[in-house]
DNA sequence: AAGGTATATAAGCATATGATTATATATGAA
DNA sequence: TTCATATATAATCATATGCTTATATACCTT
C-alpha cells in the first residue's frame, strides 16, 4: 500500500514546473532525454536529474534503445495519477515543433 | 483554468509528510490549530506555517470562531484532489485519542 | 581499439524549505 | 483595562532543491 513517505515523494516530484512540463510532454508520447532538452532549453544534466526524480517517484519508466533512453508515463501505483495527468496543459504543439525542426529521434 | 504555477504549488503543498498528515486529519473532520499541534507534537508556529501553505495552495479553508481558527479541506479548484484524498491513510483513531484526553475544542 | 553521441553522475552554488525560539496580534474573560 | 489563550509573523538555522559546468559511463560506428 501507499505510505506517507511514498505519497509525499510522488507529490514532491509533481511540485516543480519543469517536471510538470516534462510529464505533459510524455503524456503526448514517449521521449528521450535529448528531445526533452531540446523542448525545455535547459541543460542535459538538468533533464537527467529531473528524470531520476520522476523515476524514483515511479511516475515514469525508462526504456533503453541503443544510445537513447526513452521515458514514458507510468504512475500505475498511484490510483489518482491518471486524473492529475488529465489536468495538464496540452503541449502537443511543442512536439510538432520538434518534428518540424527534424529533431525527433526515430528509432526502436 | 489551472496553470503550471498553480498546479506545481498545489503539489508542492502535498509534497510534505507533515502536511499530508494534517490533510488526513482534516479528512476526518474540521480541526483548529491547537488540536493539530496536539496530534502532531510539533510547535504551534510550525503548524501555522503549514496551514498558510495549504491555504495559499487552496487546499484548505479557514473559519474563525472566537479565539480559534478552524481549518477544513477544500481543494475544489483541483478536480483530482478528491481522489488523492481518498488514498490518505485513515487517522480517525488519532482524533479519538484527542477526545479521550479531553483535548477536543468543542465550540461553534 | 578509437572516436562520436547520448546519458548519468559529481561538485559547486544560490535559493527554497521546514523546523525552532521569540515576539506580535486577536479574541474572550475578569 | 488587564490577563490568559489562540494564532500569526519574524528571525534564525540546518538541510533540500534546482541549476550550472566538468567529468564519467554506455552504446554505436568505423
Amino acid at each position: 500500500m501507499l505510505d506517507w513517505e511514498q505519497l509525499a515523494e510522488c507529490h514532491k516530484a509533481l511540485g516543480d514546473k519543469t517536471r510538470l512540463h516534462i510529464l505533459s510532454l510524455l503524456k503526448v508520447e514517449e521521449l528521450c532525454v535529448c528531445e526533452i532538452v531540446e523542448v525545455l532549453q535547459i541543460t542535459q544534466p538538468a533533464v537527467s536529474q529531473h528524470m531520476r526524480k520522476l523515476k524514483t517517484a515511479k511516475l515514469v519508466r525508462e526504456r533503453r534503445s541503443g544510445q537513447w533512453v526513452f521515458y514514458s508515463l507510468d504512475g500505475s501505483i498511484y490510483p489518482f495519477f491518471e486524473s492529475i495527468v488529465q489536468t495538464f496543459p496540452d503541449v502537443q504543439h511543442e512536439i510538432e515543433e520538434l518534428k518540424k525542426m527534424g529533431l525527433r529521434v526515430l528509432c526502436n
